[in-house]
DNA sequence: TCTGGGGTCCTAGGACCC
DNA sequence: TCTGGGGTCCTAGGACCC
């Protein structure tokens, strides 16, 4: 199978539109103001030569590169662009069509010759769109998502059983896509530090360190092993969220309140949307500087607004009086349909 | 350097039941 | 009076991804 990623696709999208930024250093983040609370969503390669990374506070990614272009995140040109992307994909023969993101996908198909199909598909993604992406080629769908990070930019790469541990065996294990710094450290307590090491170790040597799932999870991502089908199944969203981060800390009830207030309407739009009742929410409080708490709770299912608002509210009782609060985020889990609920829809531990 | 916003999934521990 | 063992459900928290 193949695995797509657009590069740099935000940057990109915004460079399409205003193509005198092309060549310049160009950083996408919060509403483009660098003197508030914001991280980068995306950066131009340009911009990455400073030193300037996603997830970078924008403060910090300003200073990097002040002669950077800053914008401010436009998510609706990103989702029309993405739909386009994935459209073509679609449009390719014999494609099973896996969407992981607004960038990326898993595209599954029959072929002898799968760098040549790969290179047909970054054509005709540039054609339709203007826009440049990588290929990753694979046996596994771990093998082709970590495959496509040799082929960036605008390249194609493949990896399988075969080159694989000669590829990434020598290489840190959070380099694998599921390991992070968290685990890497964990890891590395136990003496593992390379991808070489956490293949070769058995799978219920990790049990006690990371759980039943995770631990032999863990090593199977080491192996480069898992699922090898692209499994095409319209994803169902198991819930809605959203959060803001105050560019001032709330001290102050009323504040507050109106804040959940505000938190609960805009889910709601996201929820109604889908037609779905409400089944659990989940209030995240960080109070400064970054303690996160959640309160959450099930509720009897709901489609009413004043009833979602009513228990969003006694959820916002729980917080602690007079104590500064940097961000309110309100999520609300959905019932499942019941097709979903019988049917198999891709999971994390799947991979 | 000081940390967004939208998601998913897993684990631990307490409550409760038999 | 002090207390097993297994199971399920729920909540809180953590880790990771884009």
């Amino acid at each position: 199978m193949l695995h797509v990623d657009l590069d740099q696709f935000i940057a990109a999208v915004e460079v399409l539109r205003r193509p005198e930024l092309a060549g310049r250093p160009v950083i996408v983040g919060g509403r483009g103001d660098p003197t508030e609370r914001a991280v980068v969503s995306t950066a131009s390669y340009e911009a990455r030569a400073f030193g300037v990374g996603s997830g970078m506070p924008l403060r910090i990614a300003a200073r990097k590169a002040p002669d950077a272009v800053i914008l401010p995140v436009d998510r609706d040109a990103y989702l029309e662009a993405s739909d386009s992307v994935m459209a073509t994909l679609r449009a390719q023969p014999g494609a099973t069509v896996q969407v992981l993101g607004w960038d990326e996908a898993f595209v599954g198909i029959q072929t002898d010759d799968p760098e040549a199909y790969a290179r047909r598909i970054q054509n005709a993604v540039l054609e339709h769109t203007r826009l440049h992406c990588s290929v990753g080629v694979g046996d596994t769908l771990v093998r082709a998502k970590v495959a496509t990070g040799f082929g960036k930019p605008a390249g194609v790469f493949r990896l399988t059983a075969a080159n694989w541990l000669e590829v990434m065996g020598p290489r840190p294990t959070k380099d694998l896509w599921g390991v992070g710094s968290k685990v890497s450290g964990r890891l590395a307590k136990l003496g593992i530090t390379t991808v070489a090491e956490l293949a070769a170790t058995d799978p219920e040597d990790l049990v006690a360190e990371f759980g039943p799932k995770m631990g032999p999870w863990y090593a199977q991502l080491g192996r480069g092993d898992g699922q090898s089908t692209v499994d095409d199944t319209p994803w169902v969203a198991r819930g809605h969220s959203r959060e803001t981060t105050f560019q001032q800390d709330l001290t102050d009830a009323a504040q507050i309140d109106s804040a959940v207030r505000d938190l609960t309407a805009r889910v709601l739009e996201d929820v109604s949307a889908e037609g779905r009742p409400v089944v659990g929410l989940t209030l995240k409080v960080r109070y400064a500087p970054f303690v996160t708490k959640s309160y959450g709770r099930k509720v009897s299912e709901t489609s009413d607004r004043d009833e979602v608002l009513a228990r969003a509210l006694d959820l916002a009782a729980g917080i602690e009086p007079g104590r500064p609060i940097r961000l309110l985020g309100l999520r609300a889990e959905m019932a499942m349909p019941e097709d979903a609920r019988t049917g198999h829809t891709p999971t994390r531990s799947g991979w």
